[in-house]
RNA sequence: CGGGGAGUGGCGCAGUGGUAGCGCACCUGCUUUGGGAGCAGGGGGUCGGGAGUUCGAGCCUCCCCUCCCCGACCA
């Protein structure tokens, strides 16, 4: 048997190359830096955004869509935004075979386009808070891609509002941040994320305050699985989306802005996965089951059949395999690859016993159960191994970060894992030592791991990592 | 942009001047089918581009292009 993957241990970006490839998730594509996002990796982000879309719905935001298209002039509005994106634009200068007389920026993010929109509508107290929401591709020119974690086009979902009050923005910016995404990311990703605000250094581009949820990776690498921004009254100003207050006064609104994207994909791949390939969370898998016809002899198939529909019945996202044609190793490894959370095995050994061999995803363990009980041993695997995935995720974190005193133990630390230390004894100046050496502060949390109110709160803890 | 590599079937690679090959993948047939099946047959390549040296260039020389890896930005 030929080896089907780089083992991670062996060299881990290696191996998310393969698990990406292997499992037909996703290619590169024509352009450096672009990507070809295959149904495989495609039905991925579709369960993302379906779970994702009815939380911010829940959070009161409403779908809109802006274009892809933004005059130049906008971006300039706004000073630090535009400093910030800079370097990473597209823009369109000829359209139409003509010069154009004003470039078009491709939009790296939307704050400035739905500003405009929101200062039309925005004319009163009354019309907030408005909470939009956009699923939306956007482009920022990547030097060092890196599929799904990196790339120039990806999707996302960008959250914009207008509030009457700084506390109301805060508020909701911190709302989004646990009940969208947090609970997103833990409940359904099996991901645990660090929730904290972001120094001044990485903060977003226009921003006040930035928010991020980090997690920690296979290699013990950090990544960024969403941020929600505080955008104070700085676009506001740029853009003029003021009102009237009851009493009768001009005010300009408190903006926000917030965002999960495609990267997520990569982040669940290089979380959960082994070294046979994909682990997907029940909760997150398109396919939670797969019936596996082993040979079809003596009515095999049909049970299968039925076994499925049973499973689909019982609110099992089932399918059936029964491309017996292939060779019973092929369809395993493959199965084993997509990382689907169960495998039923029936053949005749099973039916003849009125059985079904249980096989799981997680740890490879098999058991053998009557038929008749399949779907609801089925609905508690799945729930169990949901936890256990998170569990196995959380315990790793815990293990690989170490709490440090000095900046070349932080430095150290942050080759195998995370590190803590207080924010007050690194400051700015650390912070870009950090930053020489590879490493960098993700975010500051309370002692406690609670969300602070700012970045200067006195006692602040440092979360320190290489990140991707 | 600085440093280091590589461009040869779909993918991964070998090929030091003499008829372009191997593994995987693909197609056909037969035999198989409980952890990436076996055998036989088959299709597919302007060897990144251009110029040069030579009787003859995938290989040598020059120019150009592209891609990948490591550093400075980022969801």
């Amino acid at each position: 048997m030929s080896r089907v993957l780089t083992p991670r241990a062996e060299d881990f970006p290696r191996w998310y190359q393969d698990v990406v490839s292997k499992a037909k998730l996703a290619e590169s594509g024509p352009v450096r830096g672009s990507m070809v996002i295959r149904p495989a990796g495609y039905a991925i982000w579709e369960r993302m955004q379906a779970d994702l879309d009815s939380r911010i719905k829940a959070a009161g935001a409403r779908n809109a869509y802006f274009p892809l298209f933004i005059p130049n002039s906008y971006l300039q509005r706004e000073a630090e935004h535009v400093q910030g994106f800079s370097p990473e634009l597209a823009v369109v200068t000829l359209a139409g075979g003509k010069e154009l007389e004003e470039p078009i920026v491709i939009r790296p993010t939307s704050e400035t386009v739905i500003g405009e929109y929101l200062a039309k509508w925005v004319q009163s107290y009354r019309d907030l808070p408005l909470l939009l929401n956009q699923w939306a591709n956007v482009v920022r020119w990547e030097l060092r891609p890196r599929i799904f974690l990196r790339t120039s086009e990806f999707l996302w979902q960008e959250g914009h509002t207008a509030h009457a009050t700084n506390a109301d923005a805060q508020a909701y910016a911190r709302r989004v941040l646990h009940e969208v995404y947090q609970d997103f990311m833990v409940n359904v990703l099996a991901m645990p994320v660090v929730v904290g605000i972001k120094t001044a250094r990485e903060r977003f581009a226009g921003a006040t305050a930035t928010y991020t949820l980090e997690a920690m990776m296979g290699d013990g690498k950090a990544l960024q699985m969403g941020t929600t921004h505080e955008l104070g009254q700085n676009f506001a100003r740029a853009f003029n989306i003021d009102y009237l207050s009851a009493d009768g006064k001009l005010e300009f609104a408190w903006t926000t802005s917030w965002g999960t994207s495609t990267r997520m994909v990569g982040g669940v791949i290089m979380c959960h996965g082994d070294d046979r390939g994909l682990r997907l969370p029940p909760a997150l898998a398109p396919v939670q089951a797969t019936v596996m016809v082993v040979r079809d002899e003596n009515g095999v198939a049909l049970a299968a059949t039925r076994l499925t529909r049973d499973l689909v019945g019982a609110g099992v996202r089932a399918n059936i395999d029964d491309r017996t044609d292939l060779a019973f190793g092929r369809r395993v490894v493959d199965s084993e690859l997509a990382g689907v959370p169960i495998r039923l095995e029936l053949g005749p050994r099973e039916l003849s016993k009125g059985q079904v061999t249980i096989a799981r995803r997680f740890d490879a363990s098999k058991t053998s159960a009557s038929i008749d009980a399949v779907p609801s041993l089925v609905a508690s695997a799945l729930a169990d191994d949901q936890q256990r995935l998170f569990d196995e995720a959380a315990n790793r974190q815990v293990e690989r970060t170490v709490d440090v005193t000095t900046i070349e133990d932080a430095i150290d630390a942050s080759t195998s894992g995370w590190a803590r230390m207080a924010w007050s004894a690194i400051g700015p100046g650390g912070e870009a030592t950090l930053n020489e050496h590879g490493t960098s502060v993700r975010c500051l949390t309370r002692p406690d791991g609670s969300l602070p109110e700012r970045d200067d709160d006195p006692h602040l803890i440092a979360h320190i990592a290489r990140a991707y």
